[in-house]
DNA sequence: TTAAAGTTGACTATTTTACTCGGGATTATT
DNA sequence: AATAATCCCGAGTAAAATAGTCAACTTTAA
């Protein structure tokens, strides 16, 4: 199982946006300013977002990104996963009719790896972009 | 954050050993065999799972690991902890008074990391060898 | 005595991460 | 029309982490 940077960095970069966007695009200049993210790197990441339809560039001077939907039907999920971070505990394939240890049977922890991973990704699907705006307002 | 082989061989490795150890140690060997994992790469974690006092070794010929306790007792974050597979989900420390950009603030998504990593220590914590015994006397 | 085990520390190939860099295309603003 | 701010894209790379290997022990049952 993987989760870094990346990931991190793109939800973040997401709450920030869903946080400025006030009908206006805001520019990944800005985010990597107030998130202390690389430019660059952003520039990776967004071309992601992009193509998996949460948000949409608008390009050219004063350009920048907005939200492609309402924060709260963008779920933490849809944002990992289109950085590619995928939660897999597993090696093994759960297709695949090989065991994990290369032997015909499932090995013993199997089972409960594969809990592991729902039990990550319920989080993930239980949270969106709009939790963050929410904790914002209170404070 | 991470969860690699190395915390997820030590898991494998000591649901082996619970399922094997009859009273006589078990040698890496045979757990190398059967769950197949390198040899030397077993002797590392295992040399770190003794020093958590998880197993006890048994030295010389016919000697071998065997479980410290019962295994109802060994919980799946022991294991974890010991192989060094800390559960992390931000850069930041907690105790720090900067925020997670280098700023002063925390950033807006610092409470949901922390979220995360509580709901996945839970579920490590809820778990613990014996429930792969039981798991595999049902079948 | 011997062989099967654990013990230890150093070393290393490979992979992944987390970027950087350079150039280009588009468009608002002046 | 010129400029500057932006997105866009691909290639390259340094550092870190991973996943081991290797060699030389020590201990002890048979």
């Amino acid at each position: 199982m993987k989760l870094t940077t990346k990931g991190r960095y793109a939800v973040m970069a997401m709450a920030d946006l869903a946080l400025y966007q006030k009908g206006s695009p805001v520019s990944l200049n800005d985010i990597s300013l107030r998130q202390n993210i690389s430019l660059s790197y952003l520039e990776q990441l967004f071309s992601k977002l992009k193509n998996r339809k949460l948000v949409k560039s608008v390009r050219g001077s004063s350009g920048g990104y907005i939200l492609e939907k309402n924060p709260k039907e963008i779920k933490l999920s849809n944002i990992i996963f289109a950085v590619d971070e995928q939660v897999k505990t597993l090696k093994c394939k759960k297709e695949s009719k090989k065991g994990c240890n290369g032997r015909s049977t499932k090995c013993i922890t199997h089972n409960m790896w594969d809990d592991l991973e729902q039990h990550i990704n319920s989080f993930f699907e239980s949270r969106n972009l709009n939790d963050f705006l929410e904790q914002r307002s209170k404070n």
